[in-house]
RNA sequence: GAGCCGCUAGCUCAGAUGGUAGAGCAACGCCCUUUUAAGGCGUGGGCCCCGGGUUCGAAUCCCGGGCGGCUCACCA
């Protein structure tokens, strides 16, 4: 007889009746003694008639992922954190009363169950419950079986539901947790040290982008949630940490795209003595041993694309990059008007306030960068959009910097960094005066990093690597919200 | 921010040209002790995203709004 109420009240309806029967709930007790995993490597190798001879038992606890009734006995599958397990219960073997309470139970109820360990007939591990009981009710009922959830809004609002329901997508941050591990053992085994730096900056700086603004009460301060750890670091190169990095969050007030989340993991790393050089070497040997790690192969695929992660990856100059990919001429790289006109021949709107640079930079980006499908290092980008970086010693209008681009994607971001305080200070007074002229992005001036690099930072190295984009790139992953367990979204009632 | 697409039962989806809402799974009742998308018989379930409008009549057409996806612009 079928009631005119929701699923929900029907559900909770039975925690009632459980309630009634003397059954908690949502007890605490039930200590699970194995993990599905462990029983199924246990018994990998083992036939039907052998195990059936140990007589093993196990004790496992997970949530009803399936439900076969037959009536006097029933089938499920549990899901645990290592796998899944198809539990056979008895009413003879369990006992009436037992059974009468194991009626109530529901898929995606968290149940405890103890028995022996045999094979079925199709020869399926499976466990005989002697005990089952209820650790969990769930009152809400979780997506279909077969089609699973797909509504792409409600698996990132409701991302416990996508975990539960689609492996594939529990993988992901498997990975994504494991690509981050692989780093920073990379990076210990280097004699790195990780520390964590000021997420509350009261200069945000490091890098171009618009901040978030907070207020602190007790100090009455405004304070930015950081857009780049980059400046502390280098105080702390400064302080004889000669090796640090950092992975953690950056916060960036910018549009939300499938490749820009507000906030976003980010790792960053400074090695005294080293150059922007070596750094594509370290790039190369981290990239491709943890993608060696995590897909077992270094020939991957992303989006349909096959990518090559052998090194070593070529390296391109942007000038280079931009003679090979486009009709430029020479003149575009030394006078300003030409850069100007031959951006515009491109369709580039370019605001007059643009620097030479940063032109040549917008036409780079536009005719050159999507075509590095495969990993490729472009190096040495124009000064002025490079405010902390080291000029190169034989080219001062241009600096010892690279980007990695992977499908035409930023994926990582490093220079020589610049440790001449008087430059230094004269980079951001450039930007100061750009950010007047308009630029939101520009540099504001630091006048306290300025100090620290008068003491004397050592010739050093350092890099960024966008975390989610790498993890992207790993896992084959469309948009930056397959990667983020929780992505900003809008909230769901305005 | 602009353009295109989507929003119908808990989930996955149908609902030409306007006629008052359907399937599968899930749920509920009965049968069934080796099933695995178990099976059989039966039953209930809907603010059709929201608000206006047109019409005798709107899930459907028009206008406005919300949320999401993709593309573009900005960025990493």
């Amino acid at each position: 007889m079928a009631e005119k109420i929701s699923e929900f009240e029907q559900r909770v309806n039975k925690l009632e009746e459980l309630r009634q029967m003397g059954v908690n709930p949502y007890p605490n007790d039930f200590i699970a003694t194995d993990a599905a995993k462990k029983i199924i490597d246990l018994c990998a190798g083992l036939d039907k008639e052998t195990l059936e001879a140990k007589n093993e038992t196990a004790g496992l606890a997970g949530r009803i992922m399936a439900f076969r009734d037959f009536g006097k006995a029933s089938f499920l599958h549990i899901q645990d954190r290592t796998g899944r397990m198809q539990v056979y219960v008895r009413k003879d073997l369990i006992g009436e009363d037992a059974y009468k309470i194991f009626r109530n139970f529901d898929v995606g109820d968290i149940i405890g169950v103890e028995g022996k360990v045999f094979r079925t007939k199709t020869n399926e591990l499976t466990i005989e419950a002697k005990e089952i009981r209820l650790l969990a009710k769930s009152i809400q009922p979780l997506p279909e079986k077969w089609h699973g959830l797909t509504d792409v809004e409600t698996r990132y609002r409701q991302r416990y539901l996508d975990l539960i329901t689609n492996s594939e997508v529990k993988n992901v941050f498997v990975k994504r947790t494991r690509i981050i591990q692989l780093i920073r053992e990379f990076l210990n085994k280097r004699d790195f040290m990780e520390v964590e730096t000021p997420m509350m900056q009261s200069i945000p700086g490091g890098a171009a982008a618009r901040p978030f603004k907070t207020h602190h009460n007790a100090l009455d301060i405004d304070l930015f949630l950081r857009i780049a750890p980059e400046l502390y670091l280098k105080r702390l190169v400064i302080g004889g940490f000669e090796r640090v990095y950092e992975i953690n969050r950056n916060f960036r007030n910018e549009g939300i795209s499938t490749q820009h989340n507000p906030e976003f993991t980010m790792l960053e790393f400074y090695q005294a003595y080293a150059t922007f050089e070596d750094l594509m070497t370290l790039t190369e040997e981290m990239i491709s041993s943890i993608a060696m790690e995590i897909c077992t192969t270094l020939q991957i695929e992303y989006q349909g694309q096959k990518i090559d992660l052998t090194p070593p990856w070529p390296r391109i100059s942007v000038k280079d990059a931009i003679l090979k990919y486009s009709d430029a001429e020479e003149g575009i790289f030394t006078d300003k008007k030409k850069a100007f006109a031959f951006a515009k021949k491109l369709k580039l709107d370019i605001p007059e306030a643009f620097s030479h640079g940063k032109i040549l930079l917008e036409i780079f980006e536009k005719a050159a960068e999507p075509k590095f499908i495969q990993p490729t290092f472009i190096t040495h980008y124009p000064l002025d959009v490079s405010p902390l970086s080291r000029k190169n010693e034989k080219d001062p209008s241009i600096v010892d910097r690279f980007e990695l681009l992977v499908c035409g994607r930023e994926i990582a971001n490093a220079f020589s960094e610049l440790n001449d305080p008087i430059d230094q200070q004269e980079r951001f007074r450039q930007q100061v005066l750009e950010r007047a002229a308009g630029d939101t992005e520009a540099h504001i001036m630091d006048e306290d990093f300025v100090r620290a690099l008068e003491y004397g930072m050592p010739p050093t190295a350092g890099e960024g690597i966008g975390i989610d984009r790498l993890v992207m790139l790993l896992t084959n992953s469309a948009s930056i919200r397959d990667v983020i367990l929780f992505p900003q979204l809008r909230p769901e009632k305005a």
